[in-house]
DNA sequence: CGGTTGTTTCGGCCGGGGCCGAAGTGAAAC
DNA sequence: GTTTCACTTCGGCCCCGGCCGAAACAACCG
């Protein structure tokens, strides 16, 4: 089909994966970061389990998505962070669907997603938003030369009793742009250690379908002691 | 057509636009910075001019394109830097098109992008990731909490007589994915600086196409004076 | 004012690919 | 064993969208 005379990454093929709106339905619930079983996806896409499966074929064998076989489910979760911050930037560039949720159930959830919720390993919403400026206000994080932790900032996460994986190629920090804020939160594996522990420790509590997440009282109260942030802004409305 | 039930950004019809063979190559070729005619790029590609049109219009609609009107030309560049480093990283990602060449004049082509090429603003190539690896081993980068300047770099920058443009959104450093050496190089708004700088002084120069850059005597020498790169290295074979 | 050239619009062709339902496979449960 | 349930394969439908060429339009040049 093509006249390819130009050298070169093959963009499109990849591209060409994400640009049904059914596959990038599957790539944005799997940034949750759990393992999806093909029929879950499938109903939560809307689509038969025939055209899922064909769908997952191709994420698989693009190596967006990496399976697991267990019994006769079959798991698929993003094939890494680099497929999380590919789908990111998407997302970050992309016109919002639905503005208008029609039921009143769809308006709570996007409510509660809006508020605080996962971003692949990492917290996103008002919340995750509120984290990462309090962080640069308290010069835990640095703006000055792109976001970076400062030493002040690693000695916090030190007496959190939060240890960050060093020496892997991940950046440990990373902006990531929020949808809805529209404004960068703190990601990366510094991103990730902080969530991780805040679910640990319980300041933090799936909620629902388990991507959005709710601040307990505990949160509260840490969040506040460790960061200084209020308790109107953590109290979801 | 869609059943969308599912709230969220609509990631399908951005990637649907890079999903195409045509338009991928021309934000390929938009990935140089410069802006081209819609001719040019109809050529580049081996298309129609009304198919370019076409193409062009969809690019700019989706605000991966800005396009400027002069006499009866029509110019397009890049949206911004968030859109090369959307299609960076689908690069990254994707396979090579064509991993022989058939051409000897095409294997030469590829031969001097492979070796120093500007990737958007910045520099990229051998000669790209070798500048980077000596800042990181000169200590003026720190890869320690991800990729960041060091108070040291700040001060070489000076030295040089480069001023980083401060107070924007933009990451002053970034990694930034290199598709021939699959390794990081140097990017960002200290990575487009030393970029400008490097062509301003004369130390690199644009070669055929504009996109591959060779290293001059000066450039040789002042990167060896500054970064200590060997001339090996920079001479290209 | 015509001639040239860059760009746009339109009609028509055609292939790719997303969808489903029916039937098949294989693991788990009974 | 049989039943159930998750997943897969296949055939067929249909429409989206990329391609071209012909013709219109617009800017620049004599």
């Amino acid at each position: 089909m093509q006249r390819a005379h130009v050298a070169g990454p093959d963009l499109a093929t990849v591209a060409k994966l994400l640009a049904d709106g059914t596959r990038a339905g599957f790539c944005l619930a799997l940034l949750d970061g759990r393992a999806w079983t093909a029929t879950e996806l499938a109903r939560h896409a809307g689509v038969a389990p025939s055209t899922a499966t064909e769908h997952l074929h191709a994420l698989v064998r693009g190596n967006l998505l990496a399976e697991e076989r267990q019994g006769r489910h079959r798991y698929v979760r993003l094939a890494g962070p680099h497929v999380a911050e590919l789908v990111e930037s998407l997302a970050a560039m992309a016109p919002e669907r639905s503005p208008t949720p029609r039921s009143l159930s769809a308006a709570g959830r996007r409510q509660a997603l809006a508020h605080a919720r996962t971003c692949y390993d990492h917290l996103a919403g008002t919340v995750g938003v509120a984290i990462t400026d309090a962080m640069i206000e308290r010069r835990l994080l640095d703006l000055e030369h792109g976001l970076g932790l400062t030493s002040a900032g690693a000695t916090w996460l030190e007496d959190l009793g939060i240890t960050v994986p060093t020496g892997t190629r991940r950046p440990s920090v990373r902006s990531c742009l929020d949808w809805t804020e529209r404004r960068p939160h703190l990601a990366g594996a510094v991103g990730a250690a902080l969530c991780s522990h805040a679910f640990d420790t319980g300041w933090i509590t799936p909620v629902g379908s388990r991507r959005a997440v709710a601040v307990t009282p505990l949160g509260r109260q840490e969040f506040r002691r460790h960061l200084g942030l209020s308790e109107l802004l953590l109290s979801r409305k």
